[in-house]
DNA sequence: TTATAGATTGCCT
DNA sequence: GGCAATCTATAAT
C-alpha cells in the first residue's frame, strides 16, 4: 500500500473495457484512476464497484434503451460516464462491452495514493496534516469513500468529464495499472437500489478501510 | 405542466 | 436513526 510509483502507471487498454461488466468490476478492483491538473497528480486505488449489465437490468440506466442522458453507455468501452443524482452528486461509471451494449462499472470507494491535499480542498475538508493521518488513519476515508465522495475528491462533472475516454493517458483522467498484485476480492448486493436489489453485482476489496458503508475505525 | 423518485451525503436529534 | 438539500429524468395529469 504504502510503494505507489506514478512513472510506473500504464493506462488500461480498450480491450481490458470490451467485456462482461462483472469481469471488468471485478478486475477494476487494484487498478488506479488518475486525474492530472496543473502539473498536479491526483492518484487513487480502486477499492470498491458495482457492475450495471445494460438494458436487461432494470437497475441500470441505460433500462429503457438511449437518451441523450446515457448514450455514453451504449457507445465503445472505455469511455465515462457521468449523472448527476439527487441534486447534490456525480457518480463515474466507466462503459463496457462493444458498442451498442450498454454494460459499465460505477466506483463506489478508492484509496487516496497521491495529492491528498488537493482531494481535501476539493471536497471542502481541511488538508490533512500527517500527524493526525498517522495517528487516525480513518481521516483520508472522508475524501473518496463513496460514489460522490470520489467524484467531488477528483472535480468530476458530468459537464466537464461526461463521454472522455479513460485509456488514454493524454487524457487529464483515466485508470492504470501501476503494477500492484491481486487482492483478495469479496462481493455483496448493491447498494442503494431497490430495482433488482439481490444480485450479487457489488465488488470490493476484503478488509480495505475505505470501502464504503462501514464504520470508521473504533479505536485501537 | 406538475409530481415524484432517485446508483448520496451530511447534519440533526 | 431520521431527514433535508437540491437538480434531473421520467411518469402522471
Amino acid at each position: 500500500m504504502g510503494n505507489f510509483d506514478p512513472t510506473r502507471l500504464r493506462p488500461l487498454p480498450r480491450e481490458f473495457f470490451d467485456r462482461d461488466p462483472r469481469k471488468v468490476a471485478r478486475d477494476l478492483l487494484g487498478k488506479v484512476l488518475v486525474r492530472r491538473e496543473r502539473g498536479r497528480l491526483l492518484a487513487a486505488r480502486v477499492v470498491e464497484t458495482e457492475a450495471y449489465l445494460g438494458t436487461e437490468d432494470p437497475a441500470a440506466h441505460a433500462f429503457a434503451g438511449p437518451t441523450e442522458r446515457n448514450r455514453v453507455l451504449f457507445g465503445p468501452p472505455g469511455h465515462a460516464y457521468v449523472y448527476f443524482i439527487y441534486g447534490n452528486h456525480h457518480c463515474l461509471n466507466v462503459s463496457c462491452e462493444p458498442e451498442g451494449m450498454a454494460g459499465c462499472v460505477l466506483f463506489r470507494a478508492l484509496e487516496p495514493l497521491q495529492g491528498e491535499s488537493a482531494m481535501a480542498k476539493a471536497r471542502g475538508l481541511a488538508a490533512p496534516e500527517p500527524a493526525a493521518v498517522q495517528a487516525r488513519p480513518g481521516l483520508l476515508r472522508h475524501l473518496t469513500s463513496g460514489p460522490g465522495r470520489l467524484a467531488e475528491a477528483f472535480g468530476i462533472t458530468r459537464p466537464r468529464d461526461n463521454g472522455k475516454d479513460l485509456t488514454s493517458a493524454e487524457n487529464d483522467l483515466f485508470l492504470a495499472d501501476d503494477g500492484a498484485g491481486k487482492m483478495k476480492i469479496e462481493s455483496s448486493a448493491r447498494v442503494g437500489i431497490t430495482k433488482a436489489a439481490e444480485r450479487r453485482l457489488r465488488f470490493y476489496v476484503e478488509g480495505n478501510a475505505f470501502v464504503s458503508g462501514k464504520r470508521v475505525e473504533s479505536s485501537k
